[in-house]
DNA sequence: GAGTGGTCTAGACCACCTC
DNA sequence: AGGTGGTCTAGACCACTCA
């Protein structure tokens, strides 16, 4: 039975079930348990580390949550086999690139006020017509292009004059401007290039792209942002790992 | 303060919780309690119920973790904006399609046992050249053909000799031969069709398709199922909610 | 029958937000 | 200052699995 030695500090602000779960995946992910093995039941677990057996629960949840663990009543938890992917969570393409080693840059191609049509007034909640930030971008690795992006904005909700999107990508933005983004709703399809897409893209006609279009809320249940982006499919694809519950 | 009247049965098998995220689920959706609006607050709603805190609290976090409320700590719990759009969930195309009204039917293209090549191999945790079975299907709705499915399950594992898998979907006849689906990887992609691909889902060439593969993993952590699906965009698409925990 | 996770209780203290 | 959700405790009983 694999028994990692965990370490708690309860003078830190980060939640007891936090630096547990922390961890506890560090120890999954580096091999320290291997995948298929069984841990430790949740009782022993708590007793081991000085915690009650809700706050032990808490951490294995975690995990749960994130596809590593399963559970079985009356039987144990245990590590699910298979590469662990990386799954698709809330930050922009410029985070996901930027974490994997890459240079990506963006180029801002154009950001206007404009009057929401009937489909953008009726994701962003707002009156038809109301004005809304449209800002079109080209998202790029190394030389090769790879994604298109158009965000709408609510203006009453953002304020993106003087903004450098350039620099800085739109969720970053968000973030420090006070927007906690906490739910998004998103579709993903696919659809041939269209004519003006083809010479920003560097990709012949007819040449497939991957579409994803999202509403993003944020902790008040607001909708602040509104995307429609398209990627070639040859340099992006979306991983997600689901969970039944 | 909407104040919904929720009425629970403690002696039911289904969780007090569970029964309480039902309710208030349908509170949502029907409307009874508004897009924006805030809940009661935790402490009184379980009191209101009979229910201690923390069963309430799980109740609430059901729907958090659908996207359907938002909590602020200091401030308290409201509904998310904007239409609630079905998530990704573990169930096969084929019960997405029912459930939507549709008729869909599947062709049995191919079934048999080839060996593992070395993605395959990976992918279910078996050896190369191991035996697994392959499985082609042409899922169509009316006379649309709509996706072809390729899925590998290795033969150890799995029995699928005598299995009719024109009128069953493979998700429930995994349910049915006992198998609990509780984690799957997928990622989404797009590419031009093929040459027998144009044929089968009657695109002409140089379509684009939405690409899916996916590996299923059963509640002991085992790789059950790998598929590489090709969809007709026009038909198809991937909605899901994301939520930051 | 022994061991596991699933559910539930009745509190407590704290961090954060709003007024 | 008051109210909210976030965390944590120390138990309890139950359902399920497996030997």
């Amino acid at each position: 039975m694999p028994s990692p030695r965990f370490t708690l500090d309860r003078s830190s602000p980060v939640p007891l079930y936090f630096q547990v779960a922390e961890q506890l995946e560090q120890a999954i992910v580096s091999g320290e348990i291997e995948a298929g093995e069984r841990l430790e039941n949740e009782i022993a677990m708590a007793q081991d580390l000085g915690l009650s057996r809700p706050t032990m629960r808490q951490a294995i949840q975690v995990l749960v949550d994130k596809g590593m663990l399963v559970r079985r009543r009356g039987v144990g938890t245990q590590v699910v086999r298979g590469q662990v992917h990386r799954p698709v969570e809330l930050t922009s393409l410029f985070d996901d690139l930027s974490a994997s080693g890459h240079q990506p840059h963006t180029k801002l191609l154009s950001i206007e006020q404009v009057g929401a049509s009937e489909e953008i007034a009726e994701e962003l909640q707002v009156s038809p017509d109301a004005p809304v930030w449209s800002v079109r971008r080209l998202r790029s690795i190394g030389e090769e292009p790879l994604a298109l992006m158009h965000n709408y904005l609510p203006c009453d909700v953002v304020e993106l004059g003087g903004v450098d999107l350039e620099t800085q990508g739109l969720y970053a933005f968000l973030r420090d401007a006070g927007f906690v983004i906490r739910v998004a709703r998103q579709r993903i399809s696919a659809r041939g290039v269209s004519g003006e897409e083809s010479a920003l893209l560097d990709e012949p006609e007819d040449s497939p792209l991957l579409t994803m279009q999202r509403t993003a809320y944020d902790n008040s249940g607001r909708a602040v942002e509104f995307g429609r982006h398209a990627y070639r499919p040859s340099l992006y694809s979306f991983d997600m790992t689901l969970v039944d519950r």
